[in-house]
DNA sequence: TCTATTGTGCTAGCTCACTAGAACAATCTG
DNA sequence: CAGATTGTTCTAGTGAGCTAGCACAATAGA
């Protein structure tokens, strides 16, 4: 089961929050198709967050294709979203955390080590 | 000199948008101090945003120490935010693109190793 | 001094994210 | 069948992000 975490407050739109963290979760595995995310009152209740929201997030993830709402059942993951197989993920992720812990040592914070990912990703220093 | 990258319509406010692209900038180096923003009338033709959208993220920017603004003269860079020597930068950039070409030669999706990354530094599965 | 350039302040208005509250429709469960 | 649960729709309203346009203030440079 899916948590969420909404962070009111940060500018950030809570559908788009609630989007991403579905996304991710797909992304990582943590949801596989026929999984039901949180039931709309669920999410409510937990984040605050007003029923309204919280449909508009589902919608568009059920126009992106990712889940589908069943009415009186609830809204079920019908796709993943990871390019990876999940035993190649693995390795990965060990090496990944190990270069983590280097850099943290180096001093840098985790802000340091998002905006070190985004220059690597776009290509260097461009 | 920076330049911006205002992504309109994706939701993300036009003034957080500007004021995460310097705090970037001065994490990677990219920005020292004494170095001069651009005009805000510059922002405001590159990047189509208005005037008061550039004032409110340089004026937070301001408020948060990191940029002084001079009337008649530009806003220039007061602190840098970098918490690691640049020198001790390299290394782990070099490290950092030799673990994203792996995984992206696994099939990983720029969207996929953020969230690895996000996993990562929050501590694993949790 | 004069002029261009810069940051700053102001008002008015639009759009959209979000809330509040209520009702309805489909499905599941007993 | 009956009740609980779930997604869905609707209306009304609030607040913030953003735009538009203009005027002003301070500095730099000729």
């Amino acid at each position: 089961m899916v948590e969420f975490h909404v962070d009111r407050g940060s500018g950030f739109p809570a559908y788009l929050q609630l989007g991403q963290q579905v996304r991710e979760a797909l992304r990582l595995g943590w949801l596989q198709p026929g999984d039901r995310l949180p039931t709309v009152r669920d999410v409510v209740a937990t984040s605050g967050v007003n029923a309204n929201t919280v449909l508009k997030a589902y919608r568009e993830l059920e126009l992106a294709g990712l889940v589908e709402a069943r009415q009186g059942s609830g809204t079920f993951v019908k796709a993943t979203l990871g390019s990876a197989a999940p035993e190649d993920l693995d390795p990965l992720r060990a090496k990944l955390a190990t270069w983590v812990a280097e850099a943290r040592s180096a001093g840098l914070e985790d802000e340091d080590i998002h905006a070190l990912m985004r220059e690597v990703l776009s290509g260097g220093a461009q």
